[in-house]
DNA sequence: TCAGAATTGATATATTGTATCCTAACTGCT
DNA sequence: AGCAGTTAGGATACAATATATCAATTCTGA
């Protein structure tokens, strides 16, 4: 898991930079998400935030901060499960471009991977073939965790 | 686009091996998907089913009939997109295990590809030191298309 | 023909995500 | 400090996608 602390000030100073503010309706949405330590859903977040908290937090604002949070890279929306996850380089002080993700098609749990360059090269090549620009930096592949594979044999 | 009568009689084979029938609304429902030659979400289906007969088709049987469909092999469920698209490998008479496709994160627009194996097993190396034991033998990478990516700038 | 299985109809509801409009809070400027 | 303009959040409605459930119908094999 991230160092929290550390998180949160790199998130405090990326949300100046980009000129937005960090509230603390956002610094409780990254909260969750870090603590969380894995992906959750909007309302998954929502729920966590109302356990936590009195004060109301309804999911339209979930959403919200959520696209902001993915607009300041601090958080990834991960299309394939609909979940959202915090992002794991966000303490790392040089860029990362590309982030990649295994999805258990059963039981949705995500994990995050690490391709080779070739391998990326290699999906961006055949994604110059068919017209395409460029491939999504954030990569979702779809897979089978070990559990599920057995639960379906 | 796929030759339809070929199409049609082979999904009459793959009902019948695979101990299902192919019956008057799956036939519609497939004659949409493979008519339209690109992916169309349930809802899209529905109303194509809806416009060309007087008999109406709820977005209800539209699931069902998809999801008969898909474990016959003769459609795929995008789920970065949430559409469907008929296989196009339907008519060949080889086995195809692997699929794969791009989806524009702009548009939506999906364009089957073809990855060289040396890509997808440096995909399925990466997925097993994950501890996945497979990726899917569909895979849905996401993308720009050239159009959106210009429209981004 | 008849029992059981497969298919479809009908209805309700869950889940995920957007649109809109208004109010509150903050920021920069004078 | 006071004000204007911008940013953020609250409230509500609704769209889009998908699943659950139970009853009615159709088909199939004995």
């Amino acid at each position: 898991m991230l160092d929290y602390e550390k998180a949160i000030s790199i998130a405090e100073q990326k949300c100046l930079q980009g000129g937005v503010r960090f509230t603390q309706r956002r610094k409780q949405v990254l909260t969750v998400l870090i603590k969380a330590d894995e992906a959750l859903s909007a309302y998954e977040i929502a729920e966590q935030c109302n356990t936590n908290s009195k004060n109301k937090m309804p999911a339209m604002s979930v959403y919200r901060i959520l696209d902001l949070l993915q607009d300041q890279n601090l958080i990834h929306r991960l299309e394939i499960a609909n979940k959202y996850i915090s992002c794991s380089h966000m303490t790392c002080s040089h860029e990362h471009d590309q982030s990649q993700f295994l999805i258990c098609g059963g039981c949705r749990h995500v994990e995050e991977i690490y391709l080779s360059s070739d391998a990326v090269d290699a999906l961006q090549t055949a994604a110059s073939s068919a017209g395409f620009s460029a491939i999504s930096p954030q990569l979702e592949i779809k897979g089978w965790c070990a559990q599920c594979q057995q639960s379906e044999d």
